[in-house]
DNA sequence: ATATTTTTTTAGACTAGCCTAAACTTTTAT
DNA sequence: ATAAAAGTTTAGGCTAGTCTAAAAAAATAT
C-alpha cells in the first residue's frame, strides 16, 4: 500500500516523464513537489526499493510498468472526481483541482467503481484530459500544442494541460473551451503570441496559453 | 487547521463523552483509537494547547465549545457523505463507514455545502442518525435531558421528569413550560449548572433542574 | 585539461505520531 | 489503614517525511 505522499511522487514522476517515457531528474521532481533535493532524494530511494522506479544515483528515475500502474490508478481517481464535481455537484471546471488532489488518495476500488458507474463511465474529464480505465489503458486522442500550428489552421480544443485556476478562468474568459473549434488567424513573429478566432470571437493570446492549449486538427 | 489525526481523536471524544457532556479517561480514547495509553496523552496534550479539550492529569478530558464544533464538523461530513454513498452509488447502509472515514477528512466547505445541497439537505444520515448543520447544530432525538446539552443548542421542552410541586412552580415562573424552545447559552464548568433562553428571557438554571427537563431537539 | 559551476547525494537534525518500560497517582481490597 | 491493583504519565526511542549544510559527482567554461 502507498502512502499520501508516496502517491504523489509516483503521480508527479509519472507527468514529468510524460508516461513514463524518459527518465526525471531529481530537481524536477523537487520543483514540482515543492520540496527540496535531499528530500526527494530520500524518497527516491523509498520507492525505488518498492519498485515503483528504477534509479541510477547522478542520472534520475525512470518509472517502472508497477509504478505507471499506480500512477495512473491516481490519476483515474483524480479525473473521475473531477468529472462528479463539475457534473454532479455543477462546480465550474476551474475550481475542481484542489478538491480533487484530496480525493484521488481515497482508497476504495469500489467506490471508484462506482462513482465510474454513476457518472456513465466517460472517457474524458472536464478539461478534456482522458481518464484510464480500470485496468489503466488511456485512451490518448492525437492533441497538438495550439503554439505549434500555423494561421490557417483550424482545430478543436481537446484538453488543457496546466490545471492552474488563473488560466482556467481566463480560458473561461476567451470561451476556450474543450469542445470548441478554434481557428489561428495570425502569428506574431516576435513574441509568437496568436490571434485567433473562438466561437465567433477573435482573441489575441500569449504563447504561453497557446503551449497549454492542446487540439485535435 | 487540525491534522488527520487530531480529527480522529476529537470525534472519539465526542463520542465517548456523550456530545461532551462527560469527561472521558485517557483509556476508553486509547482504546477507541487502537492505540496504546501513552500514545493518547501525547495527543491530549496537544489537543489541549489547541484549546480543542481542557484536561486535568490523572482525572480526564473535556471537550470545548471549540473542540465540539470541530467535531461535529467532521461528523456533518463523515454522515453526508453516508447519505451520498447509500442515496447516490447504491452502497448498501452496511459497507459504507470505512470509506466515510476517508472522505470525512477532505477539506473543502464549498464541496460540503455543494454535497449537502445535491442530497437535498438530508436531516439524517442512512442510520437515522442527525446530520449536524453547517453551523453545528444537531437535531438530539426526543427526550433528551437539557443536562447533556452544550452551549449552542436549541430545543423544545417536551417533558418534566420530576413532578415534585416546587421544581414545577418553580419552572413555571422561569417560563419552562412545555412546547417553549430553550436555547443553551453558556454552561458553566464548575457546577454545570446552564444559561438559557426561553422566550426571549435569559436564565440560569442548576444541574439538577436541567436533568429534570427533557427536550426535543 | 583543468577550474568553476551546477546538480545530486550524504549526514545530521527536526516534528508528528506511535511504541515500550518505568515511574507515579488513584482506586480498590483487605 | 495500608497493600495491591489499576490507570496514567514520563522518559526515551522508532519511522515517515521534511529540512540545512557539507561532500561528491557531473556538466560547463576557459
Amino acid at each position: 500500500m502507498l502512502s499520501y505522499t508516496e502517491e504523489n511522487y509516483l503521480k508527479a514522476i509519472y507527468h514529468l516523464s510524460s508516461g513514463g517515457s524518459r527518465a526525471v531528474l531529481t530537481n524536477e521532481i523537487a520543483e514540482v513537489m515543492k520540496t527540496k533535493a535531499a528530500s526527494v532524494t530520500d524518497m527516491i530511494k523509498k520507492l525505488s526499493a518498492k519498485n515503483f522506479i528504477s534509479y541510477e544515483r547522478y542520472y534520475g528515475v525512470k518509472i517502472t510498468r508497477q509504478g505507471n500502474g499506480e500512477a495512473l490508478m491516481v490519476i483515474r481517481k483524480h479525473r473521475l472526481w473531477e468529472t462528479f464535481l463539475v457534473q454532479k455537484l455543477n462546480f465550474h471546471w476551474d475550481e475542481v483541482h484542489e478538491v480533487a488532489e484530496q480525493l484521488e488518495h481515497i482508497q476504495s476500488p469500489r467506490l471508484i467503481h462506482k462513482l465510474d458507474e454513476y457518472l456513465g463511465f466517460p472517457k474524458t474529464d472536464p478539461h478534456g484530459e482522458p481518464i484510464p480505465d480500470k485496468d489503466g489503458k488511456v485512451n490518448i486522442p492525437a492533441q497538438t500544442p495550439l503554439s505549434v500550428l500555423l494561421p490557417g489552421y483550424i482545430g478543436v480544443i481537446l484538453a488543457v494541460k496546466d490545471s492552474d485556476s488563473n488560466l482556467l478562468k481566463y480560458l473561461n474568459k476567451i470561451g476556450a473551451l474543450p469542445g470548441q473549434r478554434i481557428t489561428v488567424i495570425n502569428k506574431e513573429e516576435y513574441d509568437e503570441s496568436l490571434e485567433v478566432e473562438i466561437g465567433g470571437e477573435k482573441v489575441t493570446i500569449s504563447k504561453v496559453v497557446s503551449q497549454n492549449i492542446l487540439v485535435g486538427v
